[in-house]
DNA sequence: TATACGGTCACGCCGCGTTATCGTGG
DNA sequence: GCCACGATAACGCGGCGTGACCGTAT
């Protein structure tokens, strides 16, 4: 499959201007340009962009992405991998703040008090 | 219990930078300032901040949240509950990613094809 | 001729990080 | 006189959003 600029986007849900943005930067250049200067972007840049925004996700910076997929043409799955842990503690994370809401609002709704440092947990 | 700024942010695991900014647009103002001009933060301040993060982390920029926490005299509980929704979505956005991120894995290993549109599943 | 879509600048915003420089002693 | 801690500027950056303006025709 080959999209133009506007079909890309709107497959993985970003704007226009990120894409323009991640071109100018180098970090994802379209497969190619046709005759009227169209950015065409082919599979390859599917499945690139899918891992950006993996990474992006994470909140990797953008320099750091590129140079994750530029690596990867070796690494491909162990990238993905690692990545999936992080992934899954962000899980833990997540799931340690909702804690945090629930036990506070028990604390407003009981008049219990709550240590200010249990306030924090999971930021 | 009354902090500085140093322990202000060492219990919520921010940065004094943050506290500084948060004064400076009017988000958070300590409760008191001592005699040599040092911030002095209290408990409301504390409860404060504990909102503020949570509303942070749910990606709300700053002059939102000092709506929120501003109106929040009134509603304390009410807002809570519904960023408790918020965060159980995203618990679930993230699981869906988690999803994707398999899904993507098990098919570079088993040599299966997917369907570009289901490679951004949850983004 | 109009509309939808494409392109390239280039300015601007947000949320701080990061010096730099100086005062305080809670 | 030194260290830890406090304060106030002021610059800078990342990741786009948002025009402005112009060409193309999937």
């Amino acid at each position: 499959m080959e999209y133009t600029i506007k079909s890309m986007a709107r497959l993985a849900g970003i704007s226009i201007r990120t894409l323009h943005h991640y071109d100018q930067i180098g970090l994802l250049h379209p497969g190619r340009i046709n005759s009227s200067g169209y950015r065409i972007y082919g599979s390859r840049e599917v499945d690139r962009l899918q891992q950006i925004l993996i990474y992006r996700e994470l909140g990797l910076p953008l320099a750091e992405i590129r140079k994750i997929v530029e690596a990867q043409d070796f690494d491909e799955a162990w990238a993905l991998e690692s990545h999936l842990n992080e992934l899954r503690e962000r899980k833990v994370q997540l799931e340690r703040m909702i804690g945090t809401v629930e036990k506070t609002l028990a604390s407003k709704k009981g008049g219990e008090i709550m240590k200010d440092q249990d306030k924090f947990e999971g930021l």
